[in-house]
This record gives C-alpha cells, structure tokens and sequence, in this order.
DNA sequence: GCCATTATTTTCCGCTGTCAATAAAAGAAA
DNA sequence: TTTCTTTTATTGACAGCGGAAAATAATGGC
C-alpha cells in the first residue's frame, strides 16, 4: 500500500519544540532567552527543545560578532540551517507548471517552468513528476535531502485530506491529488489552493510573520485573498474562503463569469482590464502587457481603466478590513507589474471606504516574481513537514 | 486601592476542566462520556475534571429516565446548575439602560429598563449603579450569589482592559468603565462591544453553539456583525470588526453618515428606511413601527423599501460568506420585527452573491427581544467569570 | 445467580514545562 | 591576575496534567 519510503520526520515531539522552531524560522536568529520571550515559554523549556533540533542538524548555533552589549555572557544565537532540507513547490496553473525548489527557510535554489498543453490529471501528474525528477537531480547534488512536495492549485482544496474537490481552471473534481502525486514522486505531498499556500509563505517567511492577523490579496488573473485569523489560515467551512475576487463591488457593474455584475474581478481582473480597455480605446489589445503599455503610454481612456481597477481592488480590502480589522494587508500578485497605474487609487479607494480604525490598517505592496506561487506550495509543504505529528504519517 | 471584595472564582484550575465545564454549557446535560468525545478528553480526564465543579455546585448529576439503552449501565447525566450563580448584564444605548439578571445558564431571570436622560459617564454609571442594585436586591431572595457584571456598548470597547475607547453614541472616549464600574458595584465587570457580546452569546447559548466559524447579523438602528473565525470571536487588531454595516453595497446608492455611499446600513438601517419611505410615499412617517405598518398596508413603494434592504442586508451576508466561509450567519435584531417584508429578498440576493460553495452556508433566522442585547453583556460575564484564571484577577 | 454490556472510576505512569540553583562567559574593578 | 558584576544558558528536582488499562458499578437478559 504505501509505496512511499519512509520519510525522516522532524524531531520535535513536543508542542514547545515546535513553537520554539517555528519562532526561530520566522524570526532570523534569536538568542534563547528571545525565542522563550516570543514563543511565551521560560528559558529552560528553550534549551531543552533545542538540543535535538541543534543534533538533528535543523538549528544551529552563531554568536554575533557585532550588536553585542559591553556587559554579561555574550548570546549565543540559534537560527534555522536552511541547507539542512530542501523541498519542492509545483503551481499547477491552467497552461503551465512552475516548479521551485526552497531551502528549508524557504529561499529558492532553482526554478522551472514548463507549459501544460493537457489539463486531464494524468499528463499533469506526468508532468510533476518530470519537474521534481529534474529537480532532485540537481538538489543530489547539494547533498541535502528532498523532504518534501507542495503543489498548489487554484479552487477548492481539501489539504487536510489532500484531494482537490473543485478546481474549476483545470476542471477537475475530487482528485485524490496528494495520493496519487506520492505514488509517482516518492515524497511526502502537501496540496492546498494556491492563495492559502502564498499566504502561508507570507506567515512563515513574509511581511506577516509575527502577525496574528492578516491579510494577503493577489492581483493578476484573478483576485485573491488569503486571510490569516488568530494565527490561523482561514480555510472556511465548506472549502470556500477569501473570494475577495467575488464581493460585489458596483451592480452596475460589467458582469462577471461567476454571474454576478461589478465584482472587483470584473472589474480588476486581467481580462476585465484587457476587454475593457479594446472597448475604450477601439485598439487590439493582445495581453496585460500591452495594456499596461498603452496606459504608461497615455493613450486616452486606458489609464481610466486602471484606476477604476484601483478603485475595485480598495474597496474590496476595505471590505477586508471592516469585517476583519487586519492588522496590515499585503497587495501582490502579478497584476503588481501595473501597480503605478492604480497604486494611487487603491490606496484612496481603501482610506475612504474603510471605516474608522480599520483605517489604520497597514497596506503593503510586495512584488510577486513568477516563481512565488511555486514557493507557496514549498512553504506548504515545509509546514506539513515541521508539524506532521511523528507518527506513522502517511505520504 | 482593591475596593472590591475578593470574589469567589471559578473552580476550574486546569484547561480541560475548563473545557468540560463549557462542553456541557453549551451541550445541556451530557454523560461524562460524551461530554469527553466532544471535548477531546478521555473518560478519566473528565471524571478528574467534573468532581471538583459537582463539589463547588457548578455541576449537578441526574440520571436520565427516559430513552435509556436496555443494555449495559446506565448513564449519568452531568449538566450545569443554573442556580449556581447569578449574573447581571447592562446594554447601555443612546438614551436608555436595559438591565437583565440571568442565571449560569444566561437565562433571563428578570429584566429591567430606564431611560437614559444624560450620557455623561458619572450620569450613567450612576444609573447603572442604580439598576444593579435593584437587581441585586431580587437576586438577594433567590439565595444564589451574583458573581459578575457584564456591560455592553456599542463602538470601539477593549475587553481585556475593560476600556471604551470610542463610542460615538455616547461620544465616549478611553473611558475605563470596567475599572469606574466595578468601584461603584463590588462586582467584578466585564465590559464589550454590543454585537461581541451578542455573539458570545450565540456561541455558547445559541446557534452558534458547538460551531468553529459562525457570524451573527444583527438588523436595526445599525447593521452589525460579530464573527467568531476558529472558535473565537474576532476583535480586530485595531478595535475594529465585523463593520458590516459600512460595507460598500452600491457606489450610487444613498450617502451615509460615515462618509460613503451605499453602505448597507444607509440602505438598511432603521433610519434608511423610515427616511426613504417618507420620500417615496410622501407621507408622514414617524419611525420604523408606522413604516412596517404602511409596508404591510400594501402602500405602494414601501415594499420596494424594504425590498431592497433586503437585497442590500442579504450581499452583506455573501460578503462575509465569501470572505470567510462560515458554517452559519445568524439573522437577529430588532429589525427582524419587519422580518416578513425582506425575508425573501435576503435569500435571494445572498444566493446570488454567494460565490461556489460559500452558498452552502446555512443563513437562520432568530427573534431578538429587547432584553437579548443585556443578555449579551450578561454572557460576556459569565464567559470571563468561567474562563478567569483563578490567579489573583483584578476585578 | 451468572453473564454480557456499557459507564465510570481508580490506579499508575509518562511526559512536559517550570523553578531555583548553578555554570559559563565575558568586561570591569581591584 | 584575581575577583566582581552582569547577563545567558543549563541542569536537575518537581509538580501536575492527562492518558491507558484495569477495576468497579449498574443494569437487563438468561
């Protein structure tokens, strides 16, 4: 039955193990005493769930030359050894695979990409397993080991169970992916939609690490929203969460593939964009570059355009922010390539829709390179790895 | 400086007892089997747990007589004894006090109302000073201990430090009401926002009982919402959640005391209402009681009044849906009086807003007397008195 | 009366994290 | 150089929580 070799698990049986590695990946290097601090633990607790972690190899020990105060013992820092694992993040989207392979403090070593002609399920698997393929080679030769898969798709996911329920781009319905992709692979796989994976690598290793609450909205071809609550990733009750990309912006609006008229994504979306700008303009109008071309350009109407997707896309975070009050909201996406065009507009658009303190609310732009999907579903499975109780697992 | 006398704390020293205790709150009587299963506790643990609350008196045994298995020992049912203590909870409005006595189990023993002439602090703590007292005077008979005050205001409230920081009703600011209160009372105090209160107590007495990821609407005077996201209610990193009300429904829609345009409250609110009726029919229209009248008289437009407050109400929902995908909403206040007239237009438009699966969410509706709100304050006492560590705490 | 069955309690037992004391690693003072 | 002071890390004893398994309890059926 299980077809996968049994997979080194992380020594961190205790609850404090895991807090105390989870601070310190999160964190940079910390001092003992620090990590207790931030973790909420007593200092003793620290050192006792660090030694297996140092001889495991997964911690290790520097002091700072520099920064030192004139008095006392000097600290003696811990931080992560990233070179101690690598792993492997896939982005299924609707015509290509994009394929990272991370460190353990989740830096991309390498990136692939490949185009998907065939959506069925067994081309994709098959194509998986050519990227991964191509990547544990190249991460042999590192002489870290490979602990584990992440792949990331868009649409309702079940990452407990790892099976995707829906996923409208490559119509699938309830694929037992993370089964089937560990058959081929022989890794441990994490699957989880793909907004949730971005968020998690922003919660890890973002601008929301150390926050309890907050928010990761991506623009490009859709409109997406991650949301982190009490520290936890919101997964909603029926797999559905975060569809910022639906909130009815303007019912007067152009209408909307999901039915609807005047969501921020036929407002803001790629294609909405696109469309919208032929109309005004009267050009042909190719892709997203070229629109964004005919905008920084002047053309009349286009940058219109694009501030009236600024406007959208703030009035869906201030949305965000008034039912959740965020502590800070973090705008990516490959849509940011344009961000000059409505950055002014989301950021008034959201100053006068949000409503008294939510108002106060951090709003952070960060540019999302190609690849930062893939480290999504990397950092997935980075987490699957480091709180995967140490029992018998399965893939 | 400790004016309050050293008041009886909660005999539940560790976490699972707590856990117990708040299992068979929300779950009636429970046999200590269940109530484990439920809690995520072994048998023993809640033997272990249960026999200190059945000294204390928080905790009663009653075996269940009817629909009894033939076969094997029978259970012993454990529930909580009401009578154990008492609560008081005040919902302080613009311009009156609604007062309510419960028992352990939020049931209303008593409730009272007083106009609110002034809303200075000292005018108002002296009134509510004033209610307590008569309350406490009733409870006095009953023989059982009132162990806390509960006090909810509408605004920006900080719990954990019982602090008002903003209030625009009252046009309050920083007040520290827990502290001014529990000097006047001798109670210990709890203080919260109105719509936080209300979804306490819906999670631990009401429809949200049992439930991770719910959200409670409340119609009336104001749209509100209170969001409970991974069991806990949502606070918001800056005071501000759950802003239903001033979500953007309509860029054109009418203009609202916050600023925009098309919110749902300057569609749905009470106010709304009345004003736009008064428009549409012409007629004099004093409050929401005459135009529910005028709706249900068939008067033309004043369906279409509440027609779209419904519209507007029901894609507030499918916002929140959208966003967080909870397992419930909840539908309450006192604008459910009209419930008739908009029932049908909230359905339909949260089915047509909601995106995928986020429609699967099951919208109820529940009556709100007017003592629901106190009731409210008096749950969020009762929650802190459960759930204070029994450390030296502050009132 | 004995047995099967289910509920509850008891009796250990492992394990976790805290506490308080101790060691370690400096620079400063003598 | 030695000794102090200061801050960080470690150690070992310890309390207590919750689990597993075995014992006990309460029934109805045979």
């Amino acid at each position: 039955m299980r077809s996968t070799p049994a997979a080194e698990t992380f020594p961190a049986q205790t609850p404090a193990a895991s807090q105390v590695f989870t601070t310190v990946l999160s964190h940079g290097p910390l001092t003992r005493l620090d990590a207790g601090r931030r973790a909420g633990l007593s200092p003793a607790a620290v050192t006792k769930a660090v030694r297996p972690l140092l001889e495991a190899g997964y911690l290790v020990e520097g002091a700072d030359e520099e920064a030192r105060p004139a008095l006392g013992r000097p600290a003696g820092l811990v931080r992560v050894n990233g070179e101690r694992a690598l792993f492997i993040g896939v982005k299924v989207t609707g015509d290509e695979l994009i394929a990272v392979l991370t460190d353990l403090c989740c830096r991309i070593r390498l990136a692939r990409r490949t185009p998907l002609p065939d959506r069925s399920v067994r081309k994709v698997l098959a194509s998986v397993a050519g990227l991964v393929h191509e990547l544990l080679v190249h991460a042999a030769e590192s002489g870290a080991p490979v602990l584990g898969l992440g792949i990331a798709v868009s649409g309702d996911v079940d990452r407990a169970e790892g099976v995707v329920r829906y996923s409208p781009f490559l119509e699938w319905r309830d694929i037992p992916l993370a089964e089937l992709a560990a058959m081929a692979g022989g890794l441990p796989v994490t699957v989880d939609n793909d907004v949730r994976a971005l968020t998690v690598a922003e919660q890890w290793f973002g601008a929301g690490a150390g926050l309890s609450d907050f928010a990761v909205v991506t623009v490009g071809a859709g409109i997406g929203c991650g949301l982190v609550v009490h520290g936890q990733v919101v997964a909603g009750a029926h797999g559905v969460a975060g569809e910022i990309g639906h909130v009815v912006i303007d019912p007067a609006g152009p209408s909307c593939h999901c039915g609807n008229r005047g969501c921020v994504e036929a407002i803001a979306g790629d294609a909405a964009i696109v469309t919208r700008i032929r109309e005004v303009t009267g050009r042909h109008v190719a892709d997203s570059a070229e629109a964004v071309a005919l905008a920084r350009q002047g053309v009349p109407g286009a940058r219109e355009v694009y501030a009236r997707a600024g406007e959208a896309i703030g009035r869906g975070i201030a949305t965000v922010a008034n039912l959740l009050g965020p502590e800070r909201v973090i705008i990516s996406g490959e849509g940011l390539a344009a961000y000059d065009l409505f950055a002014g507009q989301i950021r008034e658009a959201f100053t006068a829709a949000a409503f008294g303190s939510a108002a106060q609310c951090d709003v952070q732009t960060r540019p999302l390179p190609f690849e930062e999907w893939a480290r999504g579903a990397a950092a997935a499975a980075i987490q699957s790895f480091i709180t995967s109780t140490p029992r018998s697992g399965q893939g």
